[in-house]
RNA sequence: GCACGAGUGGCAGAGUAGCUAUGCAACGGACUGCAGAUCCGUGGACCCGGGUGCAAAUCCCGGCUUGUGCUCCA
């Protein structure tokens, strides 16, 4: 079976062919530290984290990067307000990504460029384009030239010199005083007082926003590579300055062999962005929902559609999780010695599950298989089922939701959990079976007003009763 | 305004021509004193208008709605 994704440029889905067989190098654009992490971040992290699971899940070696944008106009801002060096704020922030991806089950990628780490290589990579006469030297810095190669305007977006030209209207007049054209982007920002700067053949400065990126995936992944991300918010005009800068400095096309984008999260039908202040931290979310809950939102669609924020969705999520967790948990004290594969309905889960996965990473048909397994299982476990299939099912959803999806906690914590549990319920055992006693007396006895006192009263020691054919059974809220 | 997407049942979301998504919710039944859980079952959709096909949610054209981008943004 092969892998097919959505490339942006070609705008279809391909069959991924990878430029060393078995090998991907993955770049995905990462945050810029200016303030604490917000939950459009985890939905980035989590849709590339989810890819590189896959990718290796099927036997590819992963060389997954990301970046921190430790040095930026707002990170300068933030220092200088309060007082302190840029890096200060840009370590605090880097601090809280980790913290709330740590939470989020997100695995480490395998390197985090900074650009306060890669200024020599963004150096050179301005000379060369100064060299091959792709850029200049303006009054304020050294700029990109666009019409030196005009054919690579719209790669992604589609659009056209002469619309943005049009579109721009009257806000061009403000941006980079040492322009040629307005369209031309800066790839090194002249030092102004009170900015951290480095030296450079044009003078005291530091890099603008886009050649980061071309230099840092140049300096770890080479001259071609397999996959370049990001949020489709960077589109244009990031990624599209990524492709001139990269393609005219190494002087050959295509550099990214398939450009992947996420959507974004909206918050009541809008895109949720730090101007309109609609947005939610990952602390703000955590506060409400458990992260492995908040995962499970964010892959309960396809990376590349939009997800609309809400308390519903967040309730069902947490519903389904829970039934998740609660079913694995109860499977993994079954013991048993067959293999899933030996078992018709996980292997056929387990077929759809890649077929889903192979599909552009459809996460949200890959959910749809690990419910209907969930389902099954809860079945088997109601209805007393052998412990071997059990424990089947319990392997194959430590594989699929564990591994791969990265839903389910660890087995040690859920075993810690059932414990507490379980020794909760011990706790409250001697309270609650001479009042399950009574009420069965009142029941016999059709008083059902005495009965229906008594389940009011175990409810609020918090122990829910639900009288079952073979009698009543009770579980602890 | 221009560019790129998207419009499927109450909700989330599959599905590039002919067959069923799936999950939640709803409804009916079984079980129940009631409730809950569980089981069995049911109904319900393809934005609008044209076109091409034996056949269209699926392809083409037009329209409408909506998202994102055109400015820092995952």
């Amino acid at each position: 079976m092969t892998l097919r994704v959505y490339d942006t440029r070609s705008r279809s889905k391909r069959e991924l062919e990878t430029l060393d067989e078995g090998k991907v190098g993955l770049y995905a654009c990462g945050i810029t530290p200016y303030s604490p992490s917000h939950i459009g971040h985890g939905r980035q992290a989590i849709a590339f984290d989810i890819i590189v699971r896959w990718l290796r899940h099927i036997g590819y070696e992963v060389n997954y990067i990301t970046n921190f944008t430790d040095v930026d106009d707002k990170i300068i801002s933030v220092a200088n307000d309060e007082g302190v060096d840029f890096l200060e704020v840009a370590n605090r922030n880097i601090a809280d990504y980790f913290e709330g991806m740590d939470a989020l089950n997100v695995l480490r990628a395998d390197h985090y460029p900074r650009v306060t780490e890669t200024i020599p290589e963004i150096v050179d990579m301005i000379s060369i384009l100064i060299q091959k006469g792709h850029a200049y030297v303006g009054g304020d810095g050294v700029y990109f030239e666009i019409d030196t190669s005009p054919e690579k305007y719209g790669q992604l977006t589609g659009q056209s010199l002469d619309m943005v030209r049009a579109g721009a209207g009257g806000r061009v007049a403000d941006t980079g005083s040492g322009k040629r054209d307005h369209r031309d982007f800066a790839l090194w920002k002249s030092a102004k007082p009170d900015e951290p700067s480095w030296p450079s053949p044009w003078g005291e400065g530091r890099p603008g926003w886009h050649i980061e990126c071309s230099a840092m995936s140049l300096k770890l992944l080479g001259e071609r590579f397999d996959i370049h991300g990001g949020g489709t918010d960077l589109l244009f005009p990031h990624h599209e300055a990524e492709i001139f800068q990269s393609e005219c400095c190494l002087g050959h096309d295509p550099v990214v062999q398939y450009w992947i984008h996420n959507g974004m999260i909206n918050v009541d039908g809008e895109k949720m962005s730090k101007s309109l202040g609609n947005f939610w931290t990952i602390k703000d979310a955590l506060e409400q929902v458990d992260p492995l809950v908040l995962r499970y939102t964010m892959i309960n669609a396809p990376y590349r559609q939009p997800i609309d924020f809400n308390q519903k969705m967040l309730d069902e999520s947490s519903i389904h999780h829970k039934r998740m967790v609660s079913v694995y948990g109860e499977s993994l004290s079954s013991f048993g010695t067959t293999d899933w594969g030996d078992v018709e309905i996980l292997e056929s889960a387990s077929k759809r599950f890649a077929a889903a996965m192979n599909d552009d990473f459809n996460t949200r048909n890959a959910v749809v298989e690990i419910q209907s397994v969930v389902n099954s299982l809860r079945n088997l476990l109601d209805n007393g089922a052998d412990a071997d299939i059990l424990a089947a099912g319990a392997g194959w959803l430590s594989e699929f939701a564990g591994e791969i999806l990265g839903l389910l906690p660890t087995d040690e914590s859920i075993q810690e959990m059932m414990a507490e549990d379980e020794s909760a319920r011990s706790e409250i055992e001697s309270i609650v079976e001479p009042l399950l006693k009574e009420r069965a007396e009142a029941r016999a006895s059709k008083d059902w007003p005495r009965a229906d006192e008594i389940r009011d009263k175990l409810n609020e020691l918090g122990v829910v009763v639900e009288d079952s054919p073979s009698g009543p059974v009770w579980r602890l809220q």
